[in-house]
DNA sequence: GGTTCGATGTCAGTAACTGCCATCACACGG
DNA sequence: CCGTGTGATGGCAGTTACTGACATCGAACC
């Protein structure tokens, strides 16, 4: 066995998903993460820049997955249609994850400002990565920018109502749904 | 004269856009901005819940107006129209200030992810107010998300243009400008 | 077997924010 | 004209997020 126990990372998280749903994001400090995961505050600060962070560790793999599935679409689809392949690709890849961590996540940052506001940095990270794999795929502007922001509107929307569900409904499924109602909002005249 | 200098909150507010200007946000404490204004740090946080709030203070005021602009829409006015009237009272309440500051303003706000991060938070802010009034005047959802999400993206590319810009154009033509644009893309079947 | 390397620990330091109490000009009632 | 309350501020101690510099030690590599 190892010096030190694997997966640092997934521990701290772990740790950080607990605390701060057991006594919410103010009340737990870094250090008291770092403990519970077995490590020390210096070490927290070492795998995520900052407190927050340590909530969304996947989002740089979402951003990517997202962007491959606005590049895969097919050539003469449009613009909505390789969104909606980029929305595909997230809902995979959210809805994976157990839901009742979802739940609880997402239960964690509706509860605390700071945590939303990050949520929305994340959100317009995507939508500014849209927007460019879009421009890439020849799409032009404003059309670019529009048709990611109303994407992303529609991701937060469909994992809102997925860890909301209290039926079985799959992410994937609610996703879809949720873009045909864009797409029925969008090509009435 | 009275104890104290008149506007403290205004002179904070000052201090702060010329020394995030001159130094950066980072490297400005909060007790350099209550100093530069004749105040001390303790009285900042009385004003300004955290230090980035200092850039942000006709937040509030600024959200009412897009709120009437769109609750003071005719009645037969579709959606777009009711948040074209709320930009319209965006455009004319920011369109006010002078655009040298504006840009200022603007130009550390980019440069600094926490105050990327805040205005992201401001935006969706007001995009969930719009949202409420356009579901008072009878819209459903999901058009009246989308459509407040929409416009608050045209305010968002409009003001940056304006700030951006070299030319005198002001921001309420520049704001129509972007809503005709927001319309020529939603309305195509 | 020695050496380099990567992940962690330790410690000191800065600065954001908060709670508590003191101060003092001003307004207002008597 | 005097006492009293009030609102905006100052002063100060305390917690916590975050950072930089240096030490440690198992493991991989030569």
């Amino acid at each position: 066995m190892g010096r030190w126990e694997p997966d640092s990372r997934g521990r701290l998280q772990e740790a950080a998903l607990a605390l701060f749903s057991e006594r919410g994001f103010d009340q737990t400090t870094a250090a008291q993460i770092a403990a519970r995961a077995g490590l020390t505050e210096r070490t927290f600060f070492r795998h995520f820049a900052d407190k927050r962070e340590v909530l969304f560790g996947g989002s740089a793999i979402l951003r990517e997955r997202i962007v491959t599935g606005v590049a895969d679409a097919p050539a003469d689809a449009g613009p909505l249609d390789a969104v909606a392949g980029g929305l595909d690709a997230a809902a995979a890849m959210l809805g994976e994850s157990r839901r009742e961590l979802a739940r609880l996540r997402h239960e964690v940052i509706v509860a605390t400002p700071d945590l939303r506001e990050r949520e929305l940095a994340k959100l317009a990270d995507y939508a500014n990565a849209v927007t460019a794999a879009l421009l890439e795929r020849g799409v032009r502007q404003p059309q670019a920018t529009l048709a990611a922001e109303a994407g992303m509107t529609v991701l937060r929307v469909a994992v809102e109502q997925w860890v909301r569900d209290d039926g079985d409904r799959e992410l994937p499924s609610i996703m879809r749904e949720s873009v045909a109602e864009l797409r029925a909002v969008t090509e009435r005249a």
